[in-house]
DNA sequence: AAACTCGGTGACTGAGTGCTCATCAAAAAG
DNA sequence: CTTTTTGATGAGCACTCAGTCACCGAGTTT
């Protein structure tokens, strides 16, 4: 690599890690390519020759976000014991990315199909983590008959609720951390038996 | 009342009356003033003849529609017999309004403190109606001894899951419709004793 | 009938937004 | 050294939005 193209490549990833950043802090929807040109102390014009447009630049980052995500997650599913484990590594693992699964909670419905299918994708993939534990423990008898699907919606659903409207529930300070005894609490008394 | 007075009071209903149709159809994010006037046939201008601003409009139509599911509610409250009829009347109040409840379950977050004061005020009478409902029922040892807020939040967060991502469940028709049995199912093995 | 009032008008403003393109200067190629 | 290439620049474009204001004319008052 030439000088050139050294200087290209450390100019693309200024704006990705800066991008990053900014869409973690204030969400993709509120975020503009001038400001992250302006912190990136770049011009504006400099983001649109490194990507076609702001939905590619968001994409980008996302596809490499959600594919560290699902690495994460597939390591707790290997070290997980049993589900009440599963649950709280998930949760710890929220708790630290928190910032990042706040902004994914608000803005997803606003999100372009694309992205939103992608977000999705990987959702799903940690939920039948969860539905799959739930299953084995209904076939070993150790848990509910429940409706598995509908089960695991409840727990996302209650996990997504304290997220999107986390300034309602702790002034600062991680909302997950503060809810994940009743969280785990309550799922436990939805799927074991007594 | 002249004329004049008259024409004024049609217009500024007319305003209300269209501004409500767009918001439940387009959300309110997503509605412009413009397209309220062109769709209303009167003049941009006419809109902050009455309403102070946007902000002013949304307020007063969500203020009127807020008191009219508070009551809706309260109807429910008295008429259903247990917790089951309740939450039942309760999804089919939210299936015959299901447009609205969509809008508000996707774009609460980015309201304004005061709009969204507003209306987690009236959620939380309503989760107050099934929290007492639930205890009601621990007390005289028919329901489990769930953590009751949490299992509310379980509850109110399957629904906002369902309403808020619709179109990935249904292509058309009521979301609500679909998972109202699975809901109340997996509610019941949530409280119910075995 | 003249003067005044006021609801309504719509072109306009200003503050955004994502994105473009003529231009530049430094690096690479000849 | 001269020419060509190319990454970066930033003024500016086209567009959208909420909100304003000088003006009009029908309705009301005198």
């Amino acid at each position: 690599m030439n000088k050139r193209q050294i200087q290209k490549k450390k100019t693309r990833e200024l704006i990705l890690r800066i991008a990053k950043e900014m869409f973690i802090k204030n969400g993709f929807l509120n975020t503009t390519t001038s400001q992250i040109a302006q912190k990136a102390g770049i011009a504006h014009g400099t983001i649109f020759l490194h990507f076609k447009n702001k939905e590619s630049l968001i994409i980008e980052i996302f596809d490499l976000e959600l594919e560290e995500i699902s690495s994460t997650i597939q390591n707790l599913v290997f070290k997980a014991i049993d589900l009440e484990q599963l649950l709280k590594q998930y949760l710890d693992f929220i708790q630290e990315e928190e910032d990042l699964f706040v902004v994914l909670a608000r803005e997803l419905p606003f999100y372009s199909e694309e992205l939103r299918r992608k977000i999705l994708f990987r959702e799903s993939i940690i939920r039948s983590h969860f539905h799959k534990a739930i299953e084995i423990g209904i076939r070993k008898n150790r848990y509910r008959d429940v409706d598995v699907a509908t089960a695991v919606t409840f727990l996302f659903g209650a996990i997504n609720h304290y997220l999107r409207l986390k300034p309602i529930f702790v002034k600062e300070g991680s909302v997950i951390e503060k809810f994940k005894p009743s969280i785990i609490k309550t799922f436990k008394h939805l799927i074991l038996k007594y």
